[in-house]
DNA sequence: GCATAAACGAGACGGTACGTCCAGTCTTGTC
DNA sequence: GACAAGACTGGACGTACCGTCTCGTTTATGC
């Protein structure tokens, strides 16, 4: 099981300043927490900063004190439940993709990663702050799965080593783009269940894809 | 050229009555267009329906008189855009497809398709009458071109005929949500560009994916 | 009994020409009926003027084209009740003060007349033509019952004829303020009952004033 | 001089929690001078909250936290301006009468005084609690001139003792009513001047009346 | 008897104000 | 100096009426 370390303290660090009363590290949880029981509630927009603040029993100042904004608070909220994705080996690579596959869908169904997920993404086009931290707090940990799942089929012999190493990370990437990507489509945009049946269908598309050639 | 026929009566339709003063066909136009216009400049979390009344020289009544909601709003005013993709005969499978993924990536380069595009969806998610909405304003119009391409691949012999034809259907979904999705995710949420070498190595992997036999 | 004519036409004449649909009677009157409804449910200032014409059955244009604005429609509506007031001869100054007091005050009681007359007596304040039709439909109309009294009391012998006649005039307007503005205060103002007791003590009062001798 | 203390804590109290922001003092005094400054530009009909609230640097959401509505707000405003009634020792009944007339009419040809007295009071008609605020913070904060012209006569021979003293508030009361709501009717209702002439014979009619003897 | 022309109902229109809600900041007293 | 509390400015919200307008329809007259 991969697990990576988390930033513990989220958002805007305070100065390396040394006198005052120090920030309560319960609060953080509290916070964390009750943005992602808002979410679930109320969904993205009509989750206000002040009823988080209630919810977590802490002043509006303290959050203000820690995130920037909504933008921010949300990432750090809900980047954790994309940590909980895992990659156990399952044998061959593609019950490896289906079993990661089934994984994803199951979590867009948590209404507060589905909500957060897209309204985030939709905030930062007009945002290059917001976008990278998106990138570093979800997207780019997650491509570990990938990576992991490559180094797997390819000790299989299920897919060949990449002889031009400097190609590795792309094809990492677009994997990951493809696979994320048409989930995402599938559950959020299209609306339609990713059940066992498609997962298979859109495995086995994926399988021959791989399997076809090196890429030109 | 693709043409689809538009529902000209966008948002809330009146009731089916014929007296009194009929609505301003000039109107929708202008604002939907005030719409798009003020997307690009604020983006969708600024963007008011008071600035877009101002800009359309209507008054605000008017907007919610036809539409419910900034939601409704903005799906419709972004739909046409996505109604502009269209597929030339390229001349081969492989041709038509790269040339509809920087089509669409093109597309996506827009703030105000990117940025709605986005953010109803993420609304979406809480909300099942914006999803079919967004599903039949956008979604459903835009499969054309996967069945048109299909259509043209079969008569060149690229792709085999689907024997069972209730599956043709669930082919078509899932070759639309790889394509839309992997390039949403390779630009939204990756944002990484989508270039002619990322375009071709994609179709690659697609091309194999396609021809590698009967899904399922 | 004091009957005059009231213009049976209210508000805007239309031109004298000839040709053309008639306007309709029957609306005068469900107009000024709707209004006193609306004034007596709503009060003064949450009655609007298409929820008037929606109780009289009528189009907002029918009530535009007739009366200015609420203003003048609701003097036009509550003018007739204060024409119900009359004097019949109770036999003496005292007793016919009395009664009509008593009478006025019951008018007051009325939820349509208190809050109307008060209302456009306040926008009467910035607005000299409105002030100009109160006076004409309601105010100089009532004078008919001091005159009256007044006679009725000089042929008594109760009180002296005026010497000069010049001042005829004044005396009654004074009278006309003290009884209409002490009854008007008492009621909406300081908002005590104006009962048998108190109009004997202010009968009084009024009785030594008027007999007390030839004012300066 | 008669100086009355003011309630110094308008409209709305805050809960007598200790903790937060307390409320500044000076927005008090901007909102209620812009009041008043707005009921002399634009009157009772045309001023609006948020024409306020801007005359006073202040945001909507203050005046909403202090006073429930536009009435409050105004009764509060005009308040003081009754307080500024006083009434100095003239020598006699009859002289201190007049004065005190002089200047309530005085008083009445302010703008802000006239309108917004007038546009509460028809409130009122329909909101006992209005009721109450303007009984409390206008009328029965003037009856104090009564009260002390009244003593300064007994004091000088010109009236009696009241025997039943119980009676002495009744009394009061009427004398009260007749003199403001005289004049009250002549500036507003009949809209005749207040002058000289008028004083000295209401007060003639007035003196006679109350030296009349005991009433009832 | 048939054209004329105004009145009529319906309801959309551009505006203005409403009273509420939330963002993000500031000002207290307490820890 | 962090914290809870809550008042502060500012701005958008969605609603309600205003008074005007533009339709199609109705209804007395006068040619």
């Amino acid at each position: 099981m991969v697990t990576a370390m988390r930033n513990p303290s989220p958002g805007i660090s305070p100065p390396p300043g040394r006198t005052g009363r120090p920030r309560s590290a319960a609060a953080d949880a509290a916070i964390l927490a009750a943005t992602r029981d808002a979410l679930v509630e109320l969904g993205w927009s009509k989750l206000t900063m002040g009823d988080v603040s209630a919810r977590a029993g802490v002043a509006k100042t303290t959050l203000y004190r820690r995130w920037a904004g909504k933008n921010e608070l949300v990432v750090d909220a809900v980047a954790e439940l994309f940590d909980a994705l895992e990659l156990p080996d399952r044998g061959s690579l593609e019950a490896d993709i289906e079993y990661v596959v089934l994984q994803f869908a199951e979590l867009l169904r948590r209404p507060e990663a589905r909500t957060a997920l897209m309204a985030v993404v939709a905030e930062s086009t007009r945002d290059e702050a917001l976008r990278d931290r998106i990138r570093s707090a979800i997207v780019d940990r997650q491509k570990r799965l990938v990576v992991l799942g490559r180094e797997r089929a390819q000790a299989r012999g299920e897919l060949p080593y990449e002889e031009d190493e400097s190609l590795t990370g792309d094809t990492t990437d677009l994997i990951f783009d493809v696979i994320a990507g048409t989930v995402v489509h599938r559950a959020l945009v299209s609306s339609e269940p990713v059940d066992g049946l498609w997962v298979a269908t859109f495995t086995a598309l994926l399988m021959h894809g791989l399997q076809g050639g090196p890429p030109a």
